[in-house]
DNA sequence: CGGTTTTGACCAGCGC
DNA sequence: GCGCTGGTCAAAACCG
């Protein structure tokens, strides 16, 4: 009850322990332990991927509704980053509970229209039931599901291509054309060009060295090759099983060859987002 | 009714 | 040592 909280707000002023934090933290020692205690110290597991949606999604993206990717997320906080006027959404995996999989969604703060995610950790567990969890329509779409939400102000167009040209850390770049005139694009930051376990360095912004590929080249990037693309493809090796899910995303045909991008460079997040 | 989202508080690391 | 900041917790509200 608020018994808890209040004890907490009392104990703020005279203790520092708080027995309830320390029940919680023996109830769940590694998600604590690497998620929290550590999170700055050591070297998480990180995977940054931008999704670049269409400027029509701007307004809906209010809540950072992440996109859909193949597992179920749960927001578990949301915090209002220094130095961005967009909150960051904390998510971790709800598919099965002793997962630890989670990831951050932000907005880019140069483009409201590109979202950063950032995966940590991963998945303990199999996928998920493609055949019955969000293939069909994710509960919760925000960015795809047209509501009637468009109360966030157009973003400054600030001038992406200000953005000093960082020595680009070995990424991959991934756009989708959409036909319409939404525009999802998954870009995949990876310096050691692995879908596997991958060290992003997010000190460098990497999502601006995006921006400005992604604004001179938008709509060529569909076509495009990335360097390691096929060093991606070699990584492909338990897609099989995802075989069955993406069969089924007839839905969307238009993005076949997205989908078979997909199918090499995220065969481990399954990042997944679905035009309207 | 169960799962998810919201939101304020707590906590630890980091920089000064 | 202190303040700032990011990440997490957990109760309440919300939703299907």
């Amino acid at each position: 009850m608020e018994i808890k909280r209040k004890q907490r707000a009392v104990m703020d002023g005279s203790l520092s322990l708080n027995p309830d934090k320390e029940i919680s933290k023996e109830l769940k020692p590694e998600t604590q332990e690497t998620s929290k205690r550590s999170c700055r110290k050591l070297v998480v597991q990180k995977k940054v991927v931008t999704v670049k949606t269409g400027a029509n999604h701007v307004g809906k993206l209010k809540n950072e509704g992440p996109p859909s990717d193949f597992w179920s997320w749960r927001k578990y906080g949301q915090k209002p980053i220094k130095g961005s006027p967009y909150p960051r959404g904390y998510y971790r995996c709800s598919t099965t509970k002793g997962c630890s999989a989670k990831k951050q969604v932000e907005r880019c703060r140069t483009d409201a229209s590109m979202l950063i995610i950032t995966y940590t950790s991963s998945h303990n567990h199999p996928g998920p039931n493609i055949s019955d969890t969000n293939l069909i329509q994710p509960p919760k779409e925000p960015q795809n599901i047209s509501t009637t939400e468009d109360d966030l102000p157009e973003p400054p167009k600030q001038e992406q291509q200000e953005e000093e040209k960082l020595n680009e850390p070995t990424m991959t770049t991934r756009e989708k054309a959409d036909p319409g005139e939404n525009h999802f694009q998954y870009i995949q930051y990876s310096p050691i060009s692995s879908s596997q376990d991958i060290i992003a360095n997010q000190g460098e912004d990497p999502f601006t060295v995006h921006l400005e590929k992604s604004h001179e080249t938008m709509g060529l990037l569909l076509d495009e090759e990335p360097l390691c693309y096929s060093q991606l493809m070699t990584f492909s090796t338990a897609i099989s099983e995802e075989n069955d899910f993406f069969d089924e995303l007839e839905e969307l045909p238009t993005y076949s060859s997205f989908i078979s991008f997909m199918r090499s460079n995220f065969s481990e997040e399954r990042i997944h987002a679905v035009p309207s």
